[in-house]
DNA sequence: CGAGATTTTGCCTACTTTTGCATATCAGAT
DNA sequence: ATCTGATATGCAAAAGTAGGCAAAATCTCG
């Protein structure tokens, strides 16, 4: 894995840019950029912008600006397969295993602890979990159709002190 | 001012094509609208887009998606367009906001509501609703293989006064 | 109803964004 | 250092979107 620092470095400005002024298009982000000593064309910022999941919104005034999205790099992403089991171990707020199944993902937990946890999920308002259901050891998750195992796995460290061990 | 119904009504549609499937630009716009008895040009398209303040954001997987800003969005969950208002409110029977993904519906309550709202849907006996499971503030509703977002949408509304005004 | 004002829409075109492809660059292994 | 597989980038073309303009539809008010 190689991450050009440049792109990194690029990236890092775009999104001080996008988040400073009102940029309305591709080619009005290149000249901040050149300011800041980066010189790259409109396709790149293209890709950039699809990178950073970054939206162009209709504007108040008839026009159209680019804006980043809730969290950015919240947390790296990391390879986890679509299912795995964590071991239980004591310490880890009743949380015992979690496993994947395309829109879902199971929780279990020692007994007691699944509505707690379920509470803290959905309290965070995470848009990416749409709702839980929670038994008294078992907590079922249903995510949105865009959302990836890991990503919803990152959601879920947010709420779950455990996870974050991994 | 006049408002010509046509188009609030297309303006309407538009509004739940976009929260209930997934539009990547606008000719693809044009045929859900077309099955809906509407034709217009991808022009107006671009202009309704505009006035809905519709954004194009790029998805999980590596393309772009339309959706609705957050203040009027009831469906998908995306990035921009999270979950909808949750603050509670009078008139709405505790209705919060509902998310679909895939076959299941997640649907949003104040506390202590989701029980009499799944009554509402169980005893409607849609067939296109196979069954639901309540915790307090949370419904999830499972849908038959073959229904569609925006059908589940329909008959839900039956049940779900707050549904019908959007 | 009818004239005039306003809004909506399609057509056409310019502008903007995305993508395929070739090349360059990078990180790690030999 | 050199090779190798994996990014990253520019270029140019394709795809997609937005805006001017005029025609059509709709509204307002007498």
């Amino acid at each position: 894995m190689q991450i050009a620092k440049n792109k990194r470095r690029r990236l890092e400005i775009i999104k001080e840019i996008i988040n400073t002024q009102k940029i309305g298009n591709q080619s009005d982000l290149m000249r901040p950029l050149l300011n800041a000593g980066v010189e790259v064309t409109q396709a790149t910022l293209s890709r950039d912008l699809k990178q950073l999941k970054i939206a162009k919104v209709p504007d108040n005034d008839g026009k159209y600006i680019y804006t980043l999205p809730k969290e950015v790099n919240m947390g790296r992403t990391q390879q986890y397969n679509s299912t795995f089991d964590m071991h239980p171990q004591v310490g880890l707020g009743g949380f015992l295993s979690i496993n994947f199944s395309y829109n879902l993902a199971i929780i279990k937990t020692s007994p007691g602890f699944a509505g707690s946890i379920a509470y803290d999920i959905d309290t965070g308002n995470s848009p990416e979990i749409l709702g839980t259901v929670a038994g008294d050891d078992t907590i079922l998750i249903v995510m949105g159709e865009n959302v990836s195992h890991e990503r919803a796995y990152e959601v879920l460290s947010l709420y779950i002190p455990a996870l974050r061990s991994y």
